[in-house]
DNA sequence: AAGTGGTCTAGACCACTTG
DNA sequence: AAGTGGTCTAGACCACTTT
């Protein structure tokens, strides 16, 4: 079924099989079982189970002993141990995502942040996110300049810039270290958002890294909290 | 090496019997390779692996292809998938917890959470919570009134309610839905954590079910936004 | 070359759910 | 009884890292 020359792991390219299926809607609430994916794509149980136990993970799927195994139905994981683009996350909420481009180009990089992400100037992209055209958040986005000028000659003013970085660029992202606070946002960003001056904001710091381990972006988002709250699904497996 | 009697499998025996020689610092740096692993315990390379892939799920381990597995340098996994308890949380900020109930006893629910949590009564527990004798949050647990009654003739002042709930109440927990916001503390609450009336914490909200997916716990926590941050590790394999 | 984790197969039996 | 996911084995080859 799948090219065995193709470098891709089969158990990833039949996760992604998956995945499309749902998205299509091919598949309704229930996949096909185990044994019976096993046939139509001619590979093995454990190749299966692989793929199926990622999309697991992500929230995707969920396996019901017996029965088989489902589409979930938790609309949107707003987190599930997967880090998406605002652009994606605004979709999820079944709301339209828009942006606007505050202002971008090569700045030096604020004392207090050079501690965080070691680097002297950076490449800034500082926008505000829309859903249903009112504004969500802002996001200020650091880039390495050369990243970044390379960003800056695609189109900033529209989808994800994850994957811009992904597709345009060949970036290959691994993984994110996130913090969430509370802080008071400042008057010029209180303005872009319609809050009052002095309001707090759910505040998010996202160092992302590709997979030699090289900062690629650090990103600060300020969201309006009476519009959005950060939603997870934790298990107690792991005690 | 594992007794095949027992009911429990064996990949999560050795799931445990890994923690267990990581916390007890048998395990430095690294864990032994996947197939001593299967020498030592006399199990397949496919339980080694399932045992371990949960580990790095957890963000215990982390594997590194061709060089072996690792235990993870992140010091605190605030966030892997997995909630614990405050007080375990505490610990692993190198803290020391402290509790101080506030009130307890069976209540009637509010009207605001009523459609939550499906309930007309249910027993509460309030109680402070202290790092290093520091507040640091305030929680407020709602119970279904039996189990409730059942904690309240053990020690909740001190130790994680989930503890008890685990094994004195053998209540097996399953998962929990988080929701983390941005709210005004009123001001009971600001006098209890030493802050400004109005000020705004963190709020998590916290829906725990056990494995038969009953509602067993919905807890309430505003944590001090100065002293408390949530933090994550994401992948962007799921892309 | 030797050791590590990554992928994959073929087959078995168990536990749970539904007819 | 039949079908589902859960667990487990024994073995193979590949890709990456270190010696």
């Amino acid at each position: 079924m799948f090219n065995p020359n193709n470098p891709v792991p089969l158990h990833i390219q039949l996760r992604k099989s998956i995945e499309k299926k749902i998205k299509l809607g091919l598949f309704k609430e229930k996949i096909p079982s185990e044994r019976e994916l096993m046939e139509t794509y001619d590979v093995s149980r454990s190749t299966v189970r692989e793929a199926i136990s990622q999309l697991v993970i992500d929230g995707i799927l969920e396996k019901k002993h017996g029965k088989g195994t489902f589409i979930s139905k938790h609309p949107i994981h707003y987190w599930s141990g997967n880090f998406i683009s605002t652009t994606e996350m605004i979709e999820r909420m079944q709301m339209t995502p828009g942006t606007k481009l505050i202002r971008h180009g090569i700045e030096t990089i604020p004392d207090e942040l050079k501690e965080a992400i070691e680097m002297d100037n950076a490449y800034l992209i500082k926008r505000v996110r829309y859903a249903n055209e009112v504004p969500l958040a802002i996001e200020t986005q650091y880039y390495p300049v050369t990243i970044g000028l390379q960003l800056a000659n695609l189109d900033i003013n529209h989808g994800t810039l994850y994957d811009l970085m992904e597709n345009e660029l060949s970036i290959q992202l691994n993984e994110a270290d996130e913090r969430i606070t509370s802080q008071k946002i400042g008057s010029e960003d209180a303005e872009l958002l319609n809050l009052p001056v002095d309001c707090y904001t759910l505040h998010l710091e996202r160092f992302v890294y590709d997979v030699s381990g090289d900062l690629v972006e650090y990103c600060i988002a300020d969201y309006n909290p009476e519009l959005y709250s950060f939603h997870f699904k934790s298990s107690r497996a792991g005690k």
